[in-house]
DNA sequence: TTGTAAGCGTTATCAC
DNA sequence: GTGATAACGCTTACAA
C-alpha cells in the first residue's frame, strides 16, 4: 500500500496525493475529498523511512538513558515517560538508547545512523565524552544537567547548589549546627556527575557561612545502602541533629536506620533536600523537600531540542530550574538536650 | 557522508562497498582493507533510514507504555530498561509509544506507519482493541499478558491465578481462616486487565477450597490508596489476619497503615503476594513473595519477537512464568487471641 | 490546479 | 571479484 496506489485509484498523480496529505500546495476541494476517500477505504499511511529519506528528517527524537544494571530512580521514570509524552505533542517519537557503559553500539547507531533528529542526553557527567561526540556530529542535542563550558550548549538543570544552600540555611534557622549531606555514589560522585559536585559544593560553602559542623558522605542508590550509610553517619558523628539529601533511592533505607534508632522525625533529627515530589510526599512523615520538577524538566528539554532543530543555527539556550521548597513536616527545631 | 563518497575516494563502485560492509558476497581481502580505511577515517555509518526503505526493515521494536497519568511502576520501569537491553542484544533499537489513553496518534504512527518490525504490547486488557489494529496490520507482536483467545497469539504472562493460589495456600497451612486480596486500580479491574481478573479467580477458588473466608478489594496504584484501603480493610472485616496482592504501588500506604493499627508483621498479621523482588527485598520486614521476574520477561518478550519478525509464518508460541515464591520474613502463624 | 521527474542513500539483481 | 543499474516510497522543484 504506497503512496502510488492511491494516486492510481484516485485518478491523479503522486505528487498531488503527496500536497493533499502535507498542504503544501492548494489542492481543489473534490480531488481532496476522492484522495481521502480512498485512503480511508484502504486505510493508508506513508511509510516513515520513506518520508525520512526524502525530507532529510526522522520526526524521532533520541532519549539517551543510563544501563539497566544501574537503577533508575522514580524521578528518571517519570522523566522518560514527561518526555515521549512531550515528544508526542510536537508528533515526534522517541528512540531509546541505554548508554553510560559499555553499550555504546546504541548510542552510536542512534546518533550516527541519522536515525534520530535530536537527542536528549540523561544524567550527564562534568566532562562527558557524549557530549563531544554529539558535538562533533553536529547533531541537535540536550543535557539534562550541564557540562563545565555551559554557555555554549543546550542544556536543562536544577540549581542544586542553590537548592542545598537554602535547604542548609532552613535548617540553620531552626538552631541545626551540626549536618550531614548524604550525596548519590562514589562512583558518580568520583566520575564528576554534576549535581552531586554542586550539591556538595552549595552544601560546604553555605554551612560555613553559617558557622555549622558540615560532613558530607556518599551513599550508593539503594535502600540498603541509606541503612547501612544512616548509621555510620550516627556511630561516626553522633552530634549531627539533621541530615540533607539528594539521593532519592536511599531514602527507604534511611528512614528505616531512624526508626531502628528510635529518632522521631522532626523532634530527634531533621531531614531534607531536594526530592521528587510524589516521594516527599510518601515519607513518613512527609519530607520538607525541593522537589525535582521532572515533567517540567522534560517538557523544557524536547521544547528546546525541537527549538534547535527547526533552526540549527540558533543560539543556544538553557534553563535553570530552581522549584520552591515545599515545607511539609520534616524539619523542626533543634532539640536542645 | 554516503556510500558514493565513500565509493569514489575508495576506487570501487557503491555496491562493492555495500558487500564489504555486509559480508553478503565476497569481496577480495584488499579492497576490504582499502575500504575500511576510508571508512574509519571520515567516520562514516550507513544512513538508517535509506537502509531501511531499501531492506524492507527498520530494526528497531516498538514498546508500547501505558501513559505517563497512569503513574509507572517499579516492575514496569525495570521492564522498559530491559527490553531496551535485549533489544540492544539483536542489535535493535527502541521506540516508544505511550498508549492506552487518548494518545492514539503516537500508536497509529508507530504500528502503521511501518517505523518498527515488531511490536511488544505492555498492560494488555482481556479484550484489547490494539491487538486487533496490530493483528489487522499484520505486524508481528507480542504481548505481556495474555488475551482471551491465547492459542492465537504471540504473548509472555506470569501465572497470577497459579502464584496466587499457592500464597493462600501457604496461609492456609499457617492457620489463617480469614483472608483479602489486595488488587489493583477499580478502572483497570473493571476494563478487564487479565492478570487482576486471574489473580483474583485463583484467590477465591483456592481460599474456598481450604475453607476460608475470603474478600478481595480494588485499590488505586498510590501510597495513599494503600494506606486507606487497609484502613477500610480493618473497619469492616476486624477478624482478617492475612492480605495478598498484585498492587505493588500500594505497598509504601500498607505498611504505613499497619504501623498505625501497631499491627505487627508477621505476629499480628501476614502480607504476601506477587511483589517485584527489590520491592519485597526493601519492605519492613522483608516480603515473602513471587517475585516478578520483569527482566526474564522482558528478555523473554524480545526473544519471541524476533522470532516472529525472521520467520513470520512460525506458529505462535509463548511462555507463561510461574516465579518461586521466596520465603522472607513477612507471614506467620495466625496468632490465636 | 495538476503532472513529470529528479533526487534522498541504501540494497540487490544482473552482467561481465 | 567487481560494476552498472533498478528498485524501495516518498518529497519537491519545475513545467504545463
Amino acid at each position: 500500500m504506497n503512496i502510488g496506489e492511491i494516486a492510481r485509484r484516485a485518478g491523479v498523480s503522486r505528487s498531488t496525493v503527496s500536497y493533499a496529505l502535507s498542504g503544501k500546495r492548494p489542492v481543489s476541494a473534490a480531488t481532496v475529498r476522492r484522495i481521502n476517500d480512498v485512503i480511508a477505504e484502504l486505510g493508508y499511511r506513508p511509510n516513515a523511512s520513506a518520508r525520512a529519506l526524502a525530507e532529510g528528517r526522522t520526526r524521532t527524537l533520541g532519549l539517551v538513558i543510563p544501563p539497566a544494571s544501574t537503577r533508575l530512580t522514580d524521578v528518571q521514570l517519570s522523566f522518560v515517560a514527561s518526555v515521549v509524552e512531550a515528544a508526542a505533542a510536537h508528533d515526534h517519537d522517541v528512540l531509546l538508547s541505554p548508554s553510560g557503559g559499555d553499550h555504546d553500539r546504541s548510542f552510536d547507531r542512534v546518533v550516527t545512523g541519522r536515525r534520530v533528529d535530536g537527542v536528549i542526553l540523561m544524567e550527564i557527567l562534568l566532562h562527558d565524552p557524549r557530549v563531544e561526540r554529539l558535538t562533533s556530529t553536529g547533531l541537535p542535542f540536550v543535557t539534562i544537567g550541564h557540562v563545565v563550558d555551559s554557555a555554549a550548549s543546550w542544556w536543562v538543570d536544577v540549581d542544586y547548589a542553590g537548592l542545598i544552600s537554602r535547604c542548609v540555611r532552613h535548617l540553620a534557622d531552626l538552631g541545626h549546627e551540626q549536618v550531614v549531606l548524604i550525596n548519590r555514589s562514589d562512583e558518580l560522585v568520583a566520575s564528576g556527575y554534576g549535581p552531586s559536585m554542586r550539591a556538595t559544593a552549595g552544601f560546604l560553602e553555605t554551612a560555613e557561612g553559617f558557622g555549622m559542623t558540615a560532613h558530607d558522605v556518599c551513599c550508593a542508590d539503594d535502600p540498603a545502602a541509606g541503612l547501612a550509610c544512616f548509621e555510620q553517619i550516627r556511630a561516626r558523628w553522633p552530634e549531627v541533629t539533621a541530615a540533607v539529601t539528594i539521593n532519592e533511592a536511599a531514602l527507604p533505607g534511611v528512614q528505616r536506620a531512624l526508626h531502628r534508632a528510635e529518632l522521631d522525625v522532626p523532634r530527634d533529627f531533621s531531614l531534607t533536600g531536594v526530592i521528587a515530589d510524589r516521594l516527599a510526599d510518601d515519607f513518613h512523615p512527609p519530607l520538607t523537600a525541593a522537589d525535582v520538577p521532572a515533567g517540567q524538566m522534560a517538557q523544557l528539554a524536547v521544547d528546546l531540542l525541537m527549538e534547535q532543530i527547526n533552526d540549527p543555527s540558533a543560539t543556544p539556550r538553557h534553563a535553570l530550574l530552581a522549584p520552591p521548597i515545599t515545607l511539609r513536616s520534616s524539619t523542626g527545631a533543634r532539640r536542645r538536650n
